[in-house]
DNA sequence: GACACTCCCGAAGAAATCCTGAAGATGTCC
DNA sequence: GGACATCTTCAGGATTTCTTCGGGAGTGTC
């Protein structure tokens, strides 16, 4: 039995190409051109995956992806979203409406299929969302379990399992101060045990690649004897952090970053 | 079991979209368009988060903050204030009548989300300072047992743990005088040793940290012999002081007060 | 005013906590 | 096995916080 897939973009070029590599790939695939098609065809056929293009006419892509997980019957089928990222900053945070994995215009065809692949076999073992494994959001922030990834002033950064689960649980409780026993409880499963060097570690790994200067920390700050806190810009602090940020990420090597992060 | 969010709003179209987006993701969401009613809700539901529009007709969003705040049946309620102003005034002096957190519009919808989650779960967080978990506010003083901080005339102060219990002890003992034994046994745990020493030592940098003369004390004030004893300003004072502390402020260094505070 | 007592100040030592850099340990993939 | 990424552990140093101490100022009593 072939998986179905519901593919739903309204350039008529992208679609056939994308179309055409999935079918060859062994998928059936049904097309839709706009938002409104896609909502019927998602409920008419049940997809296993539903591909969706941001940019949408009739409906956007944002909007039919909140309708989808909004009705019982289709809310659990994985969604994924195709955008043209580093557009206006309501994109990025917009992925919180429920998709559980991205891909950025222009994208290689192979690394389409190794996502709609994983998320088919997501969906079988883990029938919903069974830790957290939705997109969760917030000002400059979004986090993409997935792909462990943390999208943080427009940019992808990776992030490895632990930092993912320490920066996901800080986030919880934005603007708290979260003790490292809750810490160790939360990310690490640990009991009333005191590692707190470890956590050291991990959140100096955080910083080196989140913080403009990780001397100097802005957003995950240290309360000295009580444990971390994570606060985030919110509105107009967002717009005017930005020029910080291109400027921190232009002196630093961008490789730094991206791959090894803490080694380098 | 649903956790039950009060929404008090007066903008219907505001009103409606918060509450949906809440209802969706799995919360009961009472309404209210005024202040009055939502105190009336607030008794009668006993909601888990309150969320607080700061414009109201009736009774605004900060008088009915503090009310909520004063009546011991309602008086443990995370509170969550929302305002048209982003101004660091105005959000300090939400938390000052005993706000938890505060939102600004426009705001993300699943920003609300996480900040309301990061609320409920406020219940599980590790005390920091030993015993003390809730927000404890007098006049122009609020302490933040979360962060370890005092807001004093809608500044935050950062405190060290002693500094902290200390004050709280003092707090919970307003216009009384207090023995160095009591804060002895109250703030260090001993008995009745007498390290009296170390109490000044500590009365001293809560002075630097807040009087705007810390040579001559206004509000926390030494009895001769007997003790400490902590005098703030209500009503009328208040206003009428804020002036002062703000040419204080401005004389000595941002730095010495946030960071340093006695060493420097 | 002399005296004992209490309190404030500055600073320096002691202790706790945190950061840094780097080295092992482990597991994975080719 | 070797390259690589991740996680843990550790020692040294920096920072923050807490305590202690001597000198001096203030307070109350005789």
């Amino acid at each position: 039995m072939k998986p179905c897939i519901l593919l739903i973009e309204d350039d008529s070029d992208m679609r056939e190409l994308v179309a055409g590599h999935l079918e060859h790939g062994g998928f059936d695939v049904q097309r839709a051109d706009d938002g409104i098609k896609g909502q019927a065809l998602a409920l008419q056929y049940g997809p296993d995956v539903i591909l969706l293009d941001l940019m949408l006419p009739k409906v956007d892509g944002l909007t039919l992806c909140q309708r989808l997980r909004r009705d019982e019957r289709t809310a659990r089928i994985p969604i994924l979203m195709i955008t043209a990222l580093g557009g206006t900053k309501d994109k990025v945070s917009g992925f919180n409406s429920g998709a559980d994995d991205y891909l950025t215009k222009p994208f290689d065809l192979e690394e389409l299929m190794v996502r709609v692949k994983a998320l088919l076999r997501r969906s079988e073992r883990a029938p919903l969302s069974s830790k957290h494994n939705e997109i969760l959001s917030f000002g400059s922030l979004t986090l993409v379990p997935e792909r462990l990834e943390a999208i943080w002033f427009d940019e992808p950064v990776r992030l490895t399992h632990l930092e993912f689960e320490l920066l996901h649980c800080l986030l919880q409780r934005h603007g708290q101060t979260v003790a490292p026993s809750l810490i160790l409880k939360e990310v690490w499963g640990y009991e009333p045990d005191d590692d707190i060097e470890t956590i050291r570690v991990h959140v100096r790994h955080l910083r080196t690649k989140l913080e403009p200067d990780p001397r100097k920390p802005r957003f995950i700050k240290t309360v000295y004897g009580a444990g971390y806190c994570l606060e985030l810009p919110t509105g107009d602090q967002i717009a005017a952090l930005e020029p910080v940020m291109r400027e921190a990420r232009a002196a630093r090597p961008a490789q730094a970053r991206a791959k090894g992060g803490q080694a380098a």
